[in-house]
DNA sequence: ACATATTACGCAACCGATTGCGTAATTATA
DNA sequence: TATAATTACGCAATCGGTTGCGTAATATGT
């Protein structure tokens, strides 16, 4: 058990070729019943491991996916990976996970050495700051599915799985003027991605669609960092307009916001209207409770898992890249309530 | 760029050895700094990718760490691997995460094929059932390093690194105690995994130090599933005992259970005072403030990642096994504070 | 100028599987 | 029974780097 044994030692032991070792530890049909009973039950007695790096050689294909995502410790992006893996893992794949920490040079290098690994597959949610996706290019000539979730760009042949994110916005902006709000507020994150143009697209839709005037005052580019909430606060209080609604792009940020505004003496709903995002476990637990927008991460990390496993086995034609939209669902609570 | 470029076709066109190519690309001290760059230079511009799967062949290294959780999605975890990850990374280590979903024999399958992808280390924190270490005996034959972080085990000469959950267990419940409660229920995970036991042997350390007396209505062994808070509930209501305070082993259920008591009418601190464990970020977020001990999982993530790193550099000598333990914090909020 | 060191590189074995092709042995067909 | 078809396996090339050892060319020392 000390020394390592391999498929020759195996062969030389059994009497036969190492080709029919490899053959019989693969099940491959031509190698009679007998022969491999007879070699696996002394393979597995002898402590044999097959050595992946030789069978990744030979066979240029890993088994294994890469994954980019922003940071892996959010609640929205575990849930994702949590999904992702569970269907890998059933799937015989092993998943090589690195965090771009919002860097687009990091994002860069990490799909490089993601690259150089082997990686059979590629799954991306973009970097905030990202705008040149030449980095991907990559995987597109080497015909490597690629995949891109959640903050995603469109790519010939990429497939991209996400909510709806402006029916979305549209939906979370609609419920809080069916409540009343005259002037809402929307604090969303970087436009450069997707996931917030469209709910900020969503916002404009709906205030549109109610008569109410869209003004740059609006609305708030942030990079949605819980901590520099103070700088939202001042925006609110100092702004000329008298904003009676805010829609915030997560619940991190909403929830911090109601925190503050709560100690400033402020009542929600009745001053102020608030509705968040993503559903996340905090909006049920902060009083009052967090209307938002239920973005399903755990499945959302399934479809996308199920989604490349079906390329890489060869069941979807890698050419007619799929464009997956998740359910999304309005959840009103206490924040946003009506209140007339 | 459409065919892979190797190390022979760079040799062929530049009129020199693969060996030398090899060696060129890879800084070694007998090429001549003149080669050297015009083999670095030519390799850039051929669009040659080293490829990994032979070079770890060869090397028996894969520059890869194997990472064992029962689960990704917890704010806990995923801090730890958000640590994990930015020193490996930053060390050139790709991360393999995969999850056991506290399932013992996932853990064990996941082990087997981490050992096969050939990970250079593998870090664990175990499953909630695991009773059998046999499957890391792979790696202890093959002397992988093998560390073990927060559920830990101690296997000879595998590093372990967690806070001192004995200490901390304590920690919370003297604070209960010092706020005045004099019966207090333990709210406890599976007692298999050290973390638990630590904590529970801590709540009785205090309470011997304090000469309250221990009795088995104390404690309740949990999955610490909070969706099954319930079943606290009723045990703490329908218990001959008259519970003035709870010490729970992790935030979400005490965040539950003060939920649901709140609901009911109980008045906390004032009927009963509360402290969990971890420093969630709901314990912040939840009226009255929970209490907690503040267990710093990017820390942990960090350090273990910096720990496997140099022994995988051979900075640290393998045999010498250390047992790393992390500060822990005691936050008193409202949740437990005095009200007499 | 001659002996010794050093520099810079090539040779070839090696890492451990996979797989197309060929063939001896066995079975089926006529 | 002669021939065709199967079955079951071996040969050897291949995947693409890495590295110990050997050596020609150049440099250093006296």
């Amino acid at each position: 058990m000390d020394k390592k044994v391999t498929i020759y030692d195996l062969a030389k032991e059994l009497n036969v070729s190492p080709a029919t070792i490899s053959r019989a530890l693969n099940d491959h049909p031509s190698i009679s019943l007998n022969t491999k009973k007879r070699i696996v039950s002394y393979a597995q007695r002898s402590g044999y491991r097959i050595n992946k790096f030789a069978a990744n050689l030979s066979k240029q294909k890993s088994n294994t996916i890469g994954v980019i995502v922003p940071k892996l410790n959010s609640y929205f992006m575990s849930s994702v990976l949590s999904g992702i893996e569970k269907v890998a893992n059933g799937h015989n794949y092993n998943l090589i996970i690195s965090q771009s920490l919002e860097s687009e040079n990091k994002e860069k290098l990490n799909t490089q050495t993601l690259y150089d690994s082997g990686v059979d597959a590629l799954m991306v949610s973009l970097a905030f700051g990202t705008e040149n996706y030449d980095h991907f290019a990559l995987f597109r000539d080497q015909k490597i599915p690629l995949l891109f979730f959640d903050r995603v760009c469109h790519l010939p042949n990429c497939p991209t799985i996400t909510i709806d994110n402006r029916k979305a916005g549209a939906d979370a902006t609609e419920h809080l003027i069916q409540n009343g709000c005259k002037n809402i507020l929307h604090v969303g994150g970087h436009l450069k991605r997707n996931v917030y143009t469209d709910r900020f697209t969503g916002f404009k839709d709906a205030l549109n669609k109610y008569g109410l005037e869209y003004k740059p005052s609006n609305f708030i580019e942030t990079n949605l960092d819980a901590a520099k909430i103070e700088e939202i606060i001042d925006h609110l209080i100092n702004s000329k307009e008298k904003f009676d609604g805010i829609f915030f792009a997560n619940d991190a940020m909403a929830v911090a916001c109601m925190q503050s505004l709560l100690k400033k003496g402020y009542r929600i709903p009745e001053d102020i209207k608030i509705i968040g995002f993503n559903n996340n476990p905090i909006s049920e637990i902060i009083q009052p409770n967090l209307s938002t927008i239920n973005y399903p991460g755990y499945e959302l990390g399934v479809l996308a898992g199920q989604s490349i496993i079906s390329h890489l086995n060869g069941n979807i034609n890698i050419e007619s890249a799929e464009s997956i939209l998740l359910k999304h669902e309005l959840i009103a609570r206490a924040s946003s309530s009506s209140t007339n």
